[in-house]
DNA sequence: CTTGAACCTATAGCTGCTGGAGACTTTACG
DNA sequence: CGTAAAGTCTCCAGCAGCTATAGGTTCAAG
């Protein structure tokens, strides 16, 4: 049995994030010692390294209840995690394509930075003309995740 | 001129999140009509869509700050526009590598999700178990960046 | 048996918005 | 020209997803 404390080095997660997770309901209410101090097993590291995945991953809490209810329930086909990691790999891949676009346009300041003529500034340019864009983002991203 | 409900349309950002970006200094109080509302131009698009991009690749407002600031002054003394261009360009390669390894395992896990049950779908099993990880995230990508 | 680390609850704060209340301005239609 | 509805104004409260602080309790090492 795992205290709170060892529970959170053991999966990466501060301790109070996990009292977090519980309150909000993606992790179960544990055991109490005598004391009334928490305790966990196995399967509460489990799912909270699975939490802990899938936020580095970019996915938000409501999608990870999602795939938290999906996991619950392993014999219905997995289509639907399958459409939440899609759509997030979808926003990845527009988020690398308009950092690249900026790398470059930071890459071109910085070199003629180093000649003294920093006249022209085209950072707001290239993020700023929704003609360079790659993808259409007149719907918030956050709607396009989740 | 643009009303606030026009240029929030045509920058893809609501109209309260505008007003927001001028309380916080973001956007210059712009013109007022004889009825006190506000009156924009096209700088001020602009702008507004550089803030709108820049956000959706997860660049805090204060990084944000700091490239509007390049683009308001490009004539600057030099070292000071080289320092914030840097600082931000080390900010958005940190930004593309983490966000490359992202995709890789996104890729990864739905290229094995063959649309079976979820008992066997890769998405929950590698979200579930750090072991199967290819890559390295024990670096929170937020952290990444400024 | 004491001390100090780790735990408890509760609450407040943070960033970056988002939405509501209640009043005023603008615009479109008859 | 009048009126209605859409848009705008300010102010303020609340949300997501934590993070930190305060003030107290419990546990484990010496």
């Amino acid at each position: 049995m795992l205290t709170i404390g060892k529970l959170g080095e053991a999966a990466g997660v501060k301790v109070p994030t996990i009292r977090y997770y519980e309150q909000i309901g993606l992790l179960p209410e544990p055991e109490r010692s005598a004391g009334n101090q928490r305790l966990y097993g196995q399967k509460a590291l489990d799912r909270l390294a699975f939490i802990r995945h899938a936020r580095e991953l970019g996915f938000p809490l409501d999608a990870i209840r999602d795939l938290l209810s999906l996991a619950d329930d392993p014999d219905q086909p997995c289509a639907a995690a399958d459409a939440i990691a899609n759509r997030q790999l979808a926003a990845v891949e527009a988020r690398i394509a308009r950092l690249m676009a900026l790398r470059t346009e930071l890459e071109r300041m910085i070199t003629q930075c180093a000649q003294g003529t920093v006249a022209d500034c085209r950072v707001i340019e290239v993020l700023g003309d929704h003609a360079l864009c790659a993808t259409d983002h007149r719907h918030p991203e956050s709607a396009a995740v989740s």
